[in-house]
DNA sequence: CTAGTTTTTAAGCGTATTCTCAGGTATTTT
DNA sequence: AAAATACCTGAGAATACGCTTAAAAACTAG
């Protein structure tokens, strides 16, 4: 599996050549959009991954709809810096199949990826609803029984990747892993806190309902009803 | 179907050859680990039987390795002699897909095989069913007639071993060395405290039906119908 | 710079779990 | 039948786990 990661910070490209050349993929680099374009003109990649900020305007965009302006449907990822709902749609318009804001946990990173590959034409869905509970991706809104909740960053992605994996048993590591970036060292207590957050908006307001985020003891969380 | 073995001691490779055969496997066999590798390159099997310590270190594991990282996905069952859960949780990071401790009971192997053949690929056996008494390891739940148990960790995990070695005496120490940490330093009362735990959950509740639990007097423990 | 929000750490507390111990009941040996 | 051995069980002590609260630190926005 070959993937193309266009990205002008080196010490990202780099780090994340070397975890997805551990997961056994062949990766390409390059520092800069134009070199970036005829590279992924000239050789068949599998999964680009591109900085949506390379130096000199959003060219990384730009490099996203030369593509697709040619035919070419390889799944490409966005990764950016900024994190507004506006440019979000933008990306998502230029042709972009998913997209990822830094800094970002790696193992976030290779899900997506593998998330590409396994359905090439449609990306991770972005509507995720458990019983009664519901959250859109793509515009960082989150409701339950039809009520919005109002989350932080943090609070959502936690609750997002719990909502992606459902009736499954996470570790805390395993959360924590695909919620913070590589480089942030935190406590597992952090973790329990942001529960007990998530727990005040997503089930404490709702009494009459069952609970929806579990904790099982020894092992970790998990979500679902019952 | 086809089945490799690859295993140095030959008195326990030609048992197996035998025993397969007579399922109507064809079954090759070689005894050492390079000509293993190339065989296991060049012809397409549908499982392969390799054992862990084969002369030279553990060449049984780097197999399983080298296979992996080769993109070839058939499945591993590893023999072992030794049996504590690092050496097993190395031999699951390998690739390995399953893994049975020397010496192992024939059926015992058998049922393992076809395990393995029936499942679609990947995704190493999280589900172990022995008569009425089933146990999810992803989800962390266990039920017996269709109820629920409410298992505490260490009750989870002896009964995850007992169940992943079925009909197979387990002696204290054998169960004791692959539930509790290496460094721990137990009675072995305790672990008879743990199965009077387990006896009071999974078989009490249950009395029109047979006990699975059973104690194997001078030896240990069994788990299993009858 | 300040005020407000979010993220993170730290400490305390209640409780389920883990483990030991002491005495009990089988089972085998003498 | 007594003694010895193996195993079981109830009760309590020690521990570890996870939740809560509060406050510090880090960001954001004005």
């Amino acid at each position: 599996m070959r993937i193309l990661v266009i990205e002008d910070e080196k010490k990202i490209a780099k780090a994340i050549k070397r975890g997805l050349s551990q997961e056994s993929f062949a990766v390409d680099i390059c520092f800069d959009s134009e070199e970036g374009l005829s590279m992924a003109l000239s050789e068949p990649y599998d999964v680009m991954i591109i900085d949506r900020m390379l130096p000199g305007g959003h060219e990384g965009l730009e490099i996203c709809t030369a593509l697709r302006k040619r035919g070419i449907k390889t799944p490409i990822l966005i990764l950016t810096a900024r994190d507004k709902i506006e440019e979000r749609v933008r990306g998502l318009n230029a042709g972009a199949d998913d997209y990822l804001v830094k800094p970002f946990a790696f193992e976030e990173l290779l899900a997506r990826i593998k998330a590409l590959l396994r359905r090439p034409s449609d990306s991770l869905s972005k509507e995720i609803t458990i019983e009664d509970l519901s959250l859109n991706a793509t515009e960082f809104t989150a409701q339950r029984a039809g009520k919005k909740l109002d989350l932080s960053a943090k609070e959502f992605a936690i609750l997002e990747y719990l909502m992606r994996n459902p009736k499954q048993i996470l570790t805390r590591d395993n959360i924590i892993s695909h919620v913070w970036d590589y480089d942030a060292d935190i406590l597992p207590n952090t973790l329990e806190v942001y529960i007990g957050y998530l727990r005040n908006k997503v089930d404490k307001p709702f009494k009459s309902k069952p609970a929806l985020i579990h904790t099982v003891r020894g092992f970790g969380y998990k979500i679902g009803a019952y």
